[in-house]
DNA sequence: ATTTGCTTTCAGAAGGTATTGAAATTTGGT
DNA sequence: ACCAAATTTCAATACCTTCTGAAAGCAAAT
């Protein structure tokens, strides 16, 4: 019943590359990160590529990739003329440098393209401006205004999501658990959370 | 200055398709998306198909899986044979469904093959099991305990984002909301959230 | 029952991303 | 300074996803 301990590796390692590319990166990446963290030692290129069955160059240009991702760091050893590569240990760090960067890359130049996009329609009607949008009864897609709220009420939910990883990326795992369990206990209770919490402060 | 509306439109439209593109589902899901949230209207898969410059084949299976994450809705009219599509209007909405949905296409069933594979572990020896990891000061990569330890320590990061997303899902908008502006309040005075709002209880 | 207008399907084409492998470059040891 | 081991780069290729367009399917209207 029991596989041998390789093979438990091998289908961790190749779950985790289907799990982390679904989360935008590529299943290679996933792979090399979760063989370093499960066998928790230092490896060289070499050994991942065998590991793994795959090229020289796939596995450099996937390190990198994820040393720039701040989630695989370079190790050197004395007299030692090869590099040994460590998967970061703590999930909380890895995941939370993904986010950071992804945010980064993805995000926030989308940010930037609404605003520069919504600046190209003239400025709102006075009186139009209700705060969200203000659906139209059964307008045509030629009102400007409508055109404007819509693309705001958009841009105000892209904000809000950016908000809320900026949010997130402030909590240490501590804060999040706590803050999970919170929210957790309060949430039949009405979910009435957040009123009651700001009422307290 | 100010482009026209169409052109406004247009820029939006692309921009979306990006957006999402990194968010899992694809660019012309995207821009469909996009088209009929801004312009409002109920469109028929031929008005999509000219706007878009897209074929036929295209805008038909792209607005059967829209539908099938619940951000698009057909509509009928008597005595039209056509039909009409529109988008979920509430961006809350939307954002919710994509997430539930890509919840149990994409985690869950991971979270299974988690279990499974640790199944295949022995039983941890008495003594080895301190709840988090305890980092083997530098053992081999042998030891069925620590190879257990780590899994166990990835599935438990798995869950918690799981229960995260879960948490989030059950929140209205205006409870998230409101959360944001709390924490926001509380993050420079040290973040102690958590605590806080517990002892609370 | 047939026609007509609309929608779906799906095999093949196009486009995009990941991988390989060998050449070029870098690096540390002598 | 040189050598050899280790690493990176990158053009070619393999693989995978998306898109097209024509044919098949379906359903209201006559």
């Amino acid at each position: 019943m029991t596989g041998n301990l390789d093979e438990v590796q091998d289908r961790f390692v190749n779950e985790w590359g289907d799990l982390v590319s679904v989360w935008g990166l590529n299943k290679t990446m996933g792979q090399i990160h979760a063989l370093l963290y499960v066998t928790g030692q230092p490896l060289t290129a070499d050994e991942i590529m065998e590991r793994l069955n795959i090229s020289r160059g796939n596995v450099s240009m996937n390190l990198r990739s994820l040393m720039s991702w701040g989630v695989v760091h370079r190790q050197h050893r004395k007299g030692d003329r090869k590099q040994y590569f460590v998967a970061e240990e703590d999930p909380w760090r890895w995941f939370k440098n993904v986010v950071r960067e992804r945010r980064k890359r993805e995000i926030e130049p989308i940010i930037e393209a609404f605003s520069d996009t919504l600046a190209l329609l003239p400025p709102a009607r006075p009186g139009t401006s209700g705060p969200p949008i203000a659906p139209p009864p059964d307008a045509s897609g030629d009102d400007p205004d409508v055109l404007r709220a819509r693309l705001e009420q958009m841009r105000g939910f892209v904000e809000v999501f950016n908000r809320g990883i900026d949010m997130f990326l402030r909590f240490s795992r501590e804060d999040f658990n706590e803050l999970m369990e919170l929210l957790a206990a309060t949430q039949e209770a009405g979910s009435d959370l957040a009123r009651r919490a700001l009422a307290q402060k």
